[in-house]
DNA sequence: GTCATCATGTAAGCCGTTACATGATTGC
DNA sequence: GCAATCATGTAACGGCTTACATGATGAC
């Protein structure tokens, strides 16, 4: 989980510990409260396990940002302190490796055995883009038959006992909710399939291990059918 | 929370544990997954501390119809079950004590110090009805001042950063949803209001203590104040 | 000069999930 | 006879929250 948020985040850029809380809590509205003591063994953890590689920032690098509305912020605080190394205590900027790439690929498209659900679709949904269109698919069509046998849990719940009114309230309410999720889920499975539209077989998507150019085109596979392209592309072959 | 919600059931009347985890999942949808691991411990632990009290239930009470022609069929049914006790392996039936229902005043009127907000608060609502009305006020307008933050969080998230489509259409849901939440925290609020409503001071609400004397809901409303509605009452003062 | 924020980490403990063990009853 | 459901528990493991420790920087 903590995990999946972590890749996902530093698959687009380089980040430290602390910023990474920032996005996942400001950026995302998923974890409301990534605590410290939850962030930063798991950043240890994938450090150890050759998804991480960290380097001390002396502050004195600032390694471009792609965003050009921080260079400017940038510039200024470099300005300010022109000593460099003035680093708020040496920060850890995390970056991810063809392997954190490979794990990555593989958490985000393997579903959960047994789900924790609502957080852990939101997630993986926030780092669709990573997504190869059909598994892309598959993740939204299980959700909504996850809340579709949800749903029918709650109105026949709803329906046979007599309940208070606060807690019929409560599971009506609940119902309602679930229903337009739903329909939200409807949308975009829509939108996915539509021609030309964001699930277009042909049309281009983000790859895990295409985005940094580290890698050189689609013919990172080219060693042979390796289990990573395999697990993203045809995700389907999860029990 | 797992305290809370077994001593709300055995408020209303006498369970084992397994229908205890039905009834929580399926009616109530809260808790979709109650594990045993879980369940159990807490039910231990509740005995424990005097908060329930357990009769191992050996099923042969079976509130016999009265017709003392039936004692054919009562024996017959003896006769093939020959223990009397039917008893699919003894069951444990709990039943809520005194100080049981002290400690549900106090879980249910205290909130969570820093929450898992959403699943704490359908509880609590699940149980509104043992809450003086100006507590159930007050949770309630405590879960919509909630709601409003994360809403104004959700809201500039979605202003501010350029998220993919996927990223984007979530965190839009989701203010989506807390605002609907929202309406519907008002329409609760507006009914508890309302004179002669829910939360008239002077209409009828079940308190923990009354319930258990086999009464009927609506005699309930002729119990004058007593000392366990006061002690429930004044449970605002829990720091 | 002190408080809030940025920044990283460790240690203790709770709590919950998973898996295992047991055993009776009902239905096919 | 075999599977599914009812029913209660124990043990291991893991992860998350809480609290603690440290320390620099910037604002008032």
């Amino acid at each position: 989980m903590m995990e999946l948020a972590i890749l996902g985040l530093l698959e687009e850029q380089e980040m430290h510990g602390y910023e990474i809380r920032r996005r996942l809590r400001d950026e995302l509205g998923l974890f409301a409260n990534v605590s410290f003591g939850s962030l930063y063994p798991a950043l240890s953890r994938l450090e150890r396990s050759g998804a991480l590689a960290a380097v001390e920032d002396d502050r004195h690098v600032a390694p471009v940002p792609m965003t050009g509305s921080l260079t400017g912020e940038w510039a200024a605080l470099r300005a300010r302190r022109p000593v460099g190394t003035r680093g708020r205590r040496g920060r850890k900027v995390y970056r991810l490796t063809d392997e954190g790439r490979r794990q990555f690929a593989i958490l985000l498209a393997t579903e959960p055995p047994t789900g924790d659900d609502t957080r852990s679709f939101g997630l993986r949904l926030a780092f669709a883009r990573y997504l190869p269109p059909q598994a892309r698919l598959r993740l939204l069509e299980r959700r909504r038959a996850q809340l579709l046998d949800r749903l029918g849990a709650a109105r026949s719940a709803a329906g046979g006992v007599r309940l208070d009114r606060y807690a019929r309230s409560l599971v009506e309410h609940a119902a309602e909710s679930i229903e337009r999720d739903v329909h939200w889920l409807d949308r975009l499975i829509e939108a996915e399939r539509a021609p030309g539209g964001a699930g277009d077989p042909g049309s281009a998507w983000s790859r895990p291990g295409s985005i940094t150019g580290a890698m050189p085109d689609d013919r990172l596979a080219s060693a042979g059918p390796d289990p990573t392209a395999r697990a993203v592309t045809t995700g389907g072959d999860i029990p």
